[in-house]
DNA sequence: AATGAATGAGGATTCATTCAT
DNA sequence: AATGAATGAATCCTCATTCAT
């Protein structure tokens, strides 16, 4: 007597769980959260959880496809006319907003380093190809507009753009730094990467 | 007749015993290494293991307190003549020396966020502060003689280069990005967040 | 749609493990008997044992609380109307018929002395304050109605009757002794401590 | 280049280990004490300790042996001219001096049951019989003088004399029970023992 | 779908014992 | 004799996962 099955239900205790995930996974990395603790965190019994992911491992991986659909949401969405330097500025405010929540921080040092198990490895590539390449296109863009410094390959940029995320995200978790007030220093740096090193003090006076 | 025991084996024992913890860390985070692997790299039996560090939370502990050790001794052997301004670029480049190392690359990204057992929480924080309060102390003698930015409080600078250092080290366990190569790029930056935004173009000449 | 959860079956299962406890407990003490023991006994999986009981302390400590309420529920089903002499006879009665169960009577002089762990210090406090308290009224009561002598207090009446019964039980583990042979004897000797020393040889023939 | 060994000092190590031992096992049990425990207590490495017992097990049964030997010097000591239920009430009473060291009482109730090892049990059955033996000799003895019931075997007699010592043991360890207060009433029941139930009051004089 | 009881492989840790010095 | 480092089997307990209801 099979149910009429509501797939936004599910997709809500999906969700559900996602969210209790990253909290578990941003406290305790991915080996130190365990399933009971995601369960009670999401209210939920350890049966509900298998039945909406086959292993702990999926969860994870999930986790991270939806990081993937976020950026992919993130750079479809830019209005095609706007300058790509205000594009790569737009995306390091939009990365800030995530890491206001703490977990978003937590989550990506703790969870960053992981290779043991590959499948993680590859959602985890997955996710940074896929940030990277789109940074990479907007970067050379902005390059071809001359907005952008051009004596570094875009790839290479687009990594440093990253690179400071990433470094961002890892002082969260400490105390002692807020990300509103941190957020325009941060812009700063990018801005100095993205300009490249001061001109030449050559200029005479 | 007690047998003279020589503190200089137990010493290399547990370095040895280190070596293998920093290892194990660093490829599957803190929970996710298990003492049996720890024992297996250092090649002791799991006996030996516990004989010279009760919990495996102790070992973690003790090679952060080496991290604080080292990092002691570097502010420690400074030359006081040198300009401030250049110990801060020797720094940066004596913590690239150690991400030559991957292994301590990934162990900063993957143990950075733990803050599950106290006793590792506070090694954490003993290291940061550490850290923190050596760099700060050097960037303010630098502002003091006018080689550094003065618009941003010595400690918040001292934050940022921590920043910078992290998120390079979280880029060192990814592919396609060599240390020595990316290294000068992690100096421009440093010195672009010590030096401020862009004097204004409207400097008059 | 929760299963609605049977209590009573997780009554039985709890049961069944501390049958299994009884038993390793009085044939190894508390720290001889391993877990993986008391899982054999019982015919279920370790993971099972610890669904149930978070520790082996715990096992133990629920033993002694079953001892608590079975000690309760003796005096509590006393017909109020039976002479409080007799209730004392009843007692040693039912404790000679416990200790029919030969794992009873290991378990009393094994468990005996722990003080090692809190709880089981605890839990074996509360298991003699009851069984003494209830004691000690009934011995009290005989008293105010001459059955029992009272150049002593009702609470050093009790305890003795407890000495009695306590060295009942460690004979019974040795061999040759056989428990109903033996219980006239005991009910002798808790008679000749309710009476007290023979009167005085002064009486005249 | 063997040392003069002095077999005192070989003998006082042992006793010392001996005393250790008594004190670690009557705290936690024979399983629950470690080696490494009682050489804390002897304060001694643990190689000392396996240097004068080859196993945990043997200096329990040297404790017990120490035991026999005791029991077997107090009954050698007797004066053969001594009334036999005075040497009974003796025996009585160098019981509870022993157990005036509340370690000796608990070290009688937590070992009492032991059976898993063939050595231990073996010992424990040897201290049994021996004062047993012996205790039976005395009984039978007085039994013959007229100043002991004689409705019961004198082995029957013996046992439960060791009986009443075993609860009184067992009554050591838990608080408010004063050794020196309760022994007239111990010797009170066994004289109450060793009488026979108080005569018919029909007796006419 | 939801639940929680059951499972057993695996994990951190303990411990009696050995042995070179 | 005395020591303590080294060992690995054994122990308590955890945890991802399965399954009947």
């Amino acid at each position: 007597m099979p149910r009429p099955i509501d797939p936004a239900l599910r997709r809500a205790r999906r969700l559900q769980i996602i969210d209790a995930g990253l909290t578990a996974f941003a406290e305790h990395g991915y080996a130190g959260a365990t399933t009971a603790e995601i369960c009670r965190i999401a209210g939920i019994g350890s049966g509900t959880f298998f039945h909406h992911f086959p292993t702990k491992n999926s969860l994870l991986v999930a986790i991270l496809e939806l990081g993937v659909e976020e950026t992919i949401a993130f750079f479809t969405a830019r209005d095609p006319q706007r300058p790509p330097r205000q594009v790569l500025s737009d995306y390091v405010e939009h990365a800030v907003g995530d890491l206001a929540d703490p977990r978003a921080a937590g989550f990506i040092t703790v969870v960053g380093g992981l290779t043991a198990h590959p499948e993680i490895a590859a959602a985890l590539q997955a996710d940074e190809d896929t940030t990277r390449s789109r940074l990479r296109d907007v970067v050379a863009a902005a390059q071809q507009q001359g907005q952008v410094r051009d004596d570094l390959p875009a790839d290479r940029l687009a990594v440093w753009i990253m690179l400071l995320v990433d470094g961002f995200a890892s002082r969260v978790t400490t105390g002692g730094f807020d990300v509103r007030t941190e957020a325009p220093l941060l812009q700063e740096q990018v801005g100095a990467l993205l300009d490249g090193p001061r001109s030449t003090p050559t200029t005479p006076c």
